[in-house]
Parts: structure tokens; sequence; C-alpha cells
DNA sequence: GTGAAAGCGCTAACAG
DNA sequence: CTGTTAGCGCTTTCAC
């Protein structure tokens, strides 16, 4: 039972047909193009017939026309980290929009890097923004081919063929080993959580954990944790001995931290503990946490990047701007 | 327009040239249609030579071709709210994929709802889900004339046109706010955040406690508070003699019970107070959150509802999935 | 100042 | 079993 006929989606044509003027002419005056071309009696006309009609232009013939659309297209699994990145996502869908982009979080979950690529190459977006894991040579290639002008990585080490936002996870691990162990630390665990999307960030944080601790007669140890009271639990009661612990981000090592309490280990006596992200329950918690707070503004600039990538592709290149600064709380 | 020229991205009319067949073939092949059709040969032929050019199929022309996209259109805002939601929509991804449409989350700021209807119709998706406050009748029916088979809103409230996935954010409120009485509260605060897109959210929230307190010689007030520590300490400081309080969610609720706790009000005996949500921190806070958990469950069924939408366009209808249930925990 | 017309890449009748 | 062909709606050159 089709409730509703098929509306007569109206076309530029038709706009065009109830005017009395050619397409063309339509798609001066609704795009603005060629300013003085068309008379004020003709724009008025035009303009009168298609809010008559509805009329809304159809993005993918525009987008056919022009041999790309005008995406920005993002991994959504992006959002899902957290109030940080989504707040900043805010930002630069509103400066991207300045420059006539649409910011789409994409969910591509597929099999691999390349499906994923395969996925967003179809789109023909004008540009696409991803984290290094998922950007892998051959997905950037692939991307390429299919004529997206602006491929953005954002990760630790410079992509072959992208542009590269600097931003080293590892670094992260780093600044807050580092610290841990000037606390006088040495046998320190590294939370990995088993979220999806998170273990690849994860594996890097610990990496630069590790960095940290080279040489220095520390002992490191990745100890997996879901985001769940149970399983925080369960960790807490089998506590293997650790006295630092580096926990992704603020999120996992405030579980931790009530855990630990929870069986009556002290924080920061028994075992110090930082985060990462630098969020308003970390500062709030009792005791406050330490953390590597991420300075994610530019939300501006990196539009800007991104407009003059697809202006005038140009050779990779290498931009860093994401600042990382350890904030000491009483957890540690 | 464009600098350099762009690099050769192959079409179907090239891969055809390749495999010495046609266009028809090639779709034929590619997209698996009319199985039987075309001899296994030249399949594989077809297969070879779209592998060889590194071809990616053009969404915007099959769209344009079928008349709409695979897209199904969510306000970004969306992803923003929490972790509750984040998870629910990786799963809606996920089930909408196997159906074989694209979840896109658009960041479609505009000035109001009918401009961001507008933004949406012109990727011409095949459905559009969003929470009422964005969904006006005229936006509803713009997205209709542009051809969305399926107009999907989520709210208290029928929307005339669409179809209503009915979540009452009132019943947050009164849920909240009826415990609260029965505790024996009689003066009670609802926190509004200041924080974007979620205004609309708080007032139903506020309607829902209001309910609750009629004719119960309960006063309700709202009370604005940013999500920031200066903010609700403030607020604590000069806390007005509230003695119960439904935060809004548990995000909210938490930072105030610090806030409280901070200047000597003792929750719950001074104040109780209860969120929303159901997250892991007000579980593990101490006092534990009282909370209204909103059991998301269900995206699979939300995907096959789409998917029926889209295949034959129903009367707009009510559908019901949404329930929420009261958590009392400590701190009420 | 305005119109005619040529495609962009794809799919699906219809012909062979 | 495979090919030919007619558009989907839009922009933009070129001619009037």
């Amino acid at each position: 039972m089709s409730g509703r006929p098929d509306p007569a989606r109206a076309t530029s044509a038709d706009v065009a047909r109830l005017a009395g003027v050619s397409r063309a002419t339509v798609s001066f005056v609704l795009n603005d193009t060629e300013p003085g071309r068309v008379s004020d009696a003709t724009r008025a006309r035009v303009r009168a017939a298609a809010e008559q009609l509805g009329y809304v232009s159809n993005a993918a013939a525009r987008a056919l026309r022009a041999g790309r659309s005008n995406l920005v297209l993002m991994p959504a699994t992006q959002a899902a980290i957290g109030r940080l990145v989504s707040d900043w996502l805010d930002d630069l869908q509103q400066a991207l929009h300045e420059y006539g982009y649409t910011l789409v979080l994409h969910g591509g979950r597929g099999a691999g890097p390349v499906e994923v690529a395969r996925a967003w190459a179809e789109m023909r977006p004008a540009a696409v923004l991803a984290p290094v894991p998922g950007l892998t040579p051959a997905a950037v290639e692939l991307l390429h081919t299919a004529g997206v002008r602006a491929v953005i990585a954002t990760g630790g080490e410079p992509v072959p063929g992208a542009h590269t936002l600097i931003f080293r996870q590892e670094e992260l691990g780093r600044l807050a080993a580092a610290h841990l162990i000037e606390r006088g630390r040495r046998r320190l665990a590294v939370l990995m959580p088993g979220e999806r999307g998170l273990d690849a960030f994860a594996a890097e944080r610990l990496a630069g954990v590790r960095l940290a601790a080279e040489g220095q007669g520390v002992e490191v140890t990745p100890v997996p944790l879901r985001y769940d009271w149970d399983d925080a639990l369960a960790l807490a009661r089998s506590w293997p001995g650790f006295d630092g612990v580096f926990g992704y981000n603020d999120d996992y090592a405030l579980l931790l931290v009530r855990a630990l309490q929870e069986v009556g280990l002290e924080v920061p006596g028994a075992v110090a503990v930082a985060g990462a992200d630098d969020l308003l329950p970390g500062r709030i918690a009792r005791p406050a946490l330490t953390s590597v707070r991420i300075d994610l503004s530019g939300a501006g600039e990196l539009a800007a990047l991104v407009h003059r990538l697809i202006e005038e592709p140009a050779e990779a290149g290498v931009v860093d701007t994401v600042r990382m600064q350890l904030i000491v709380r009483d957890s540690t």
C-alpha cells in the first residue's frame, strides 16, 4: 500500500518552464554565478517559480557534473571517542560549511581499510580526513585514483601520498609514563581498551609508554580492560602489584581508580594513575586525575587547509598543530 | 578551475573497453544483478579489468540514475550527546549496512529547520532520521516533496506526515521527579544545560518534571548550568535551598553532586540528585547516582523499519520502542 | 540578456 | 548470452 504517490519532484527544467526561461538561466540565477548576466525581473521570476514548486537542487546531479561532491568525509568512529572530539568536530563542521563543504561522518565499517576507502571513494568526496590506522598506503592510493583531491591523515607518522596532520598518540603515553617514572614508579600498567575502534590508538599510546620506560629499569605491561565495572573490579581484585598506570584516557583511568579504591588500594599511595584528554570528570574526581591535555584547537585552520588542498592539490606535506601538555593533579 | 589534469579516473566504460564488453555487461557483473546472464568467463574478464584499472563506481551517477541515494541521514549533533547514543549509532550503522544503506551523520547547522531540511533534501537520501525539534511540519513536507521516502522523527509527539519513534523525553523528567517527590522532596531544581543542541531536550524533560509535580505542592525551578566546574561551583555556593534535583543527565547530575559536596552540602542528605542515561560514571560514583535508564536497544528493528518504509512508503505511523526505567541508587 | 545542447557515469529496457 | 541506447538533473560553453 504505497501511501503517497511520488510527488513530482521539481527539477530545474520545471522551474525554467514555469518561469518561462531556459534551464541555463535557472542555474545562473539560483547559484548566483555570473552576477550581472540575468535581468532583475527574470531573476525574480525564477526565484518565485522555484519557491512555488518547492524546488530543491539535486546534489547527485551536481556532483556528477562537477566530477566531485562537496562532501568532506570522516570516519564516524571518531565521534564516539568522546566529548573532546565531538565538540571539536562541531567547530570543524562549522568552519568547513563556510567554505561550502559539508562534513559527513561516514560509518564505513568494512572488512579492511581498502574496503572502507572504496566505500568512501564511491561518494567522490572533495576530501577525506581520517586517522592513520585506516589510511594505509593502498587506501590512500585508491582514494587518489578515484579523484579525491585532499586526503588528510591524522597520526604519528607521515603517510605516503597523504597530507599528514601530526598527532602523536605515542606522545600521550610518553608524557604520562615519564611523569610516573619520575614519581618513582617502576612497574607500569597500560590499560588497553577492548572497545571498538580504540585498539589502534591504544597500541600507539602503549608504544609511547615503552619509549619512556626504555633503559630506566621499568617494567611495562599492557592490561586489557573493557569499559565495564565488573571487568575493572576483577582486575583490581587480582591486582598484580603495578605501582603506576597509564589509563588510555580519563574514562578508563577513572574507572580503574574507582575499582582500586573499592578493593582498598590507595591512589596515588599504592598506585599512581594518569589519564589523557583532560576532561571534566577527571578534574573533579577525588583524587583529581593527572592527565595529558590535548589541544584540539585550530578547527578553522584545518578547514582552511582542507580548502586549499582541494583547490590546488599539492605534494603530500606535514602539518603539526596538535599540542599536548601534562597536567599534574592528585592521582599521581 | 582545475589547475592540474585529474588523474584518469576509470569509469565503467573504461572497464568495458578493457574487458572487451559493453557497459551494460559491466554493470550486470559488478552489481551481481541478473545472475546467470553473463558467462563465467566474461564475468572474470570484467572483474579483472575493474581490478586492474582500480575502478570505483560513482555513487553520484548511480544516485542520479536511481532517483535517490542509499544514504540514511541523521543530524550529527546526535553523536555528541554521549556514549549511550554513539554506541547505539554504531549498531544502527551496522544494521543499515546489511540492508545496503549507508548511515551518514550530517552536520547540517543552518539557520532553521527548513534550511537544514533543504540541505538534507539535496542529497536525496533514502531516509532521514531526526529528533522532533528539527522536523517541523514544513521540514517534513520539504523532505517528502524532494522525494525522501522515509522520514522518521524521534520525539514525544507524533509528527504529522512522518513516522514517529516515540521517545518521551518528558518521561525521563517525570520518572525522576516522581521518585524525588516520593522521597519527600518538595523544592525541585531541574538543571538546564546551556550546551549546543541540548536545550530542546532539556525543555521537554523539564515539562515532565512539572507534570509529576502538579498538584503535589511541589515547587519546580529550572536552573541553567553549563558543563563547567566553575559554573557548577558558583551554583552550589549560592544554593537556593532546593532539596531535590533532576540533573538533565548523569553528566550534569554528577557535576552538580561534586560541586554540592565541595561546599559541604550532603547528597542525598541535604539534596537528593537524580540523573538520566544510567551511564557507568554514575554507577560508580559515590554516592552512586540514581538515574533513569534508557533502553536504546532495537537498532536492528529500527533498521528493518527504515528499510520497509523505503521500500513501500506508508502512511505516517507511530512506533514505540524506547523503554525507560528508574534505577534507584544512593544519591536520592 | 537568453537559449540550445553537450555531456558527467550509470542502469535497464529492448534488440539482437 | 551480449550490445545499443535512452535518459536521470545539472552546469557551462557557445551561439544568438
